[in-house]
DNA sequence: ATAAAATAGTTTGATATCAAACTATCAATA
DNA sequence: TATTGATAGTTTGATATCAAACTATTTTAT
């Protein structure tokens, strides 16, 4: 496919992007499944923060996942529903909610977390990082760009 | 951001684009608002792909956005109320549903095509078109692995 | 010290997405 | 030509997103 501008090339860019999320939560979404799993591709994405940090507020979790902060409050309560994380007060700060973990929500993570690594690890196979890492800047670099 | 390995890279990247894809998604609400124009981003998506090609069916249009053929529907009911586009039958292959632009949906065309094409080389300022070019082949590559 | 601004979270209603089941039409083939 | 499979579109119900208005708390500035 060939562009003629920087401003069609962009919109490729968007397009293979979201391209590639799609089949990321397709993969996803089918090994939850497989795995008998009661929770979405959605609710995995606030896990997954979670377990690289546990503790920390609906806030953070919706700048970390670009959501916004009302899909927060609904996704958490989903979550505690299915018994995954908790809501504490934070007695620092009385607005924030602290996230955290059950002994549920760490024992999903032995099940799946490896998994989920193993497929971005397929998704990166014969990239190297010096390039993954060119491409992060030059979209961080268009996301500047539109914000002035 | 240090990251340590290729599935972190791969992970901090879809965050990346998730994060401009937003950006780009709220600088075209606000012109959006700012024309008073009653229609929404996703709507425009459809728009921008008939302006291009006029007359295509549902299923293309919705590969072509990658979305749902479902949310197609639901799309395009949309854009029919605002009296933007048409259903036509295909006498070809009776199964299609041409949609084809009205008088009122290519004034729409002249008064936001140019902006938008702006935006987008806003958005590419100091990229190169040649790297521009890596990152849609490196996204391309990560959504292939994935498929196999 | 107090008023104003900023921040965290919730609620609401409109919009969009998704998967799965369904109808209608067309294409392949035996 | 009759059956089978593939494709385009719709419908349904569940889920997720979004913006805007709102409450409660904390921070900043006067």
């Amino acid at each position: 496919m060939d562009k003629r501008n920087t401003a069609e090339m962009a919109l490729e860019l968007g397009r293979c992007m979201t391209e590639m999320k799609n089949f990321l939560r397709q993969h996803i979404q089918a090994k939850i499944k497989e795995h008998r799993i009661d929770i979405t591709f959605e609710m995995l994405e606030i896990m997954a923060c979670l377990w690289n940090k546990d503790g920390i507020n609906q806030q953070e979790l919706a700048d970390i996942t670009i959501k916004d902060k009302s899909s927060m409050t609904y996704l958490v309560d989903n979550l505690v529903k299915r018994n995954m994380v908790s809501r504490e007060m934070d007695t620092d700060d009385r607005r924030n909610n602290l996230i955290c973990l059950t002994k549920e929500g760490r024992l999903l993570q032995k099940k799946l977390h490896p998994w989920i690594l193993e497929m971005y690890d397929k998704a990166a196979i014969g990239s190297r990082m010096s390039d993954i890492n060119k491409s992060i800047k030059l979209i961080r670099r268009m996301t500047e760009n539109l914000k002035n």
